[in-house]
DNA sequence: TCAAAGAGTACTAAACTGGTCCCATATCCC
DNA sequence: GGGATATGGGACCAGTTTAGTACTCTTTGA
């Protein structure tokens, strides 16, 4: 299904979250609660954004997470490096040698072509896009989030 | 890494075969043998090709396989639908209601806009255009392949 | 000094993938 | 008509990957 997984897919409703809260910090339980991710999900992703360059994070009380950059300067490409690594459709877009039928393909040319579609694609979609691609979050949630970190 | 399965990779080099052998029968073991897979899993892709509609098999003695259309009416759409079924990178692109997060996820309608992307750019792209991309099947390698099947 | 919150690591269960095998069916050649 | 050659269609198994969880450590603010 050319899919990615599951993970990336929580991952970036996880950044919309942090989009959606501004500059203002963030605590992971408030991303799960909004989220309906389970909280050690949730976790884990914001670990590896942070990781990525993607998220800020400050530690001890009050602490919390950020977006590292504005919204517009995340793209869907940035988000599917940082938890899937490099996109690569096939074993042998992503590093010569790794498949060990080379010397017998005869069809990576055009998949390197496909692969560079795709990647132009997913960069020219922002966090911003994404976020805005449908109404902001609903003030019950956004209202039940507060007040779970209050 | 958005990749797809290594068995539609496979997928791609046996139809390639079969174009490389023109409008002649190929059987299974002869693409089994040119493309250096194993002869159950070259058996396994054929079938599901020709259940796609990309191939059209003779059964019995003399039988084999051959393209259903010449290779540049096989887009690389075609052969991931026929192998991994629809393209869908996320859960929710495929089908509503697939998601149980979809009344909390805002993001559906940017993810629809880079699998059309994506699917456009796997379209644009044949079979033709796939064994094209490189030389043809090297001498040698040819050569290798006869010498087994003797 | 204590509590809140992130950092890091290890582990487990489930799902998927890749690959193989077996037997049924169809066709050609003798 | 019978044997040989091929495909058709399942079922099956092992290895890998993924998703999710748990636990402990470190940092920081009150």
């Amino acid at each position: 299904m050319l899919r990615m997984s599951k993970l990336t897919d929580y991952g970036t409703l996880v950044l919309a979250q942090l989009a959606a809260n501004g500059t203002g910090l963030t605590t992971s339980s408030a991303v799960a609660e909004a989220t309906r991710l389970g909280q050690p999900t949730v976790s884990k992703l914001l670990k590896l954004l942070t990781h990525a360059g993607l998220v800020v994070s400050v530690r001890g009380a009050q602490g919390g997470y950020a977006l590292a950059r504005s919204p517009d300067q995340i793209t869907a490409a940035d988000i599917l490096d940082a938890l899937e690594g490099p996109v690569a459709i096939t074993a042998c877009s992503s590093a010569s040698g790794a498949c060990d039928l080379e010397s017998h393909c005869r069809v990576g040319a055009a998949w390197q072509r496909i692969n560079l579609s795709i990647r132009t694609a997913l960069e020219s979609v922002t966090l911003a896009d994404l976020k805005s691609a449908e109404d902001p979050l609903p003030a019950a949630v956004l209202a039940r989030a507060l007040k779970k970190s209050a």
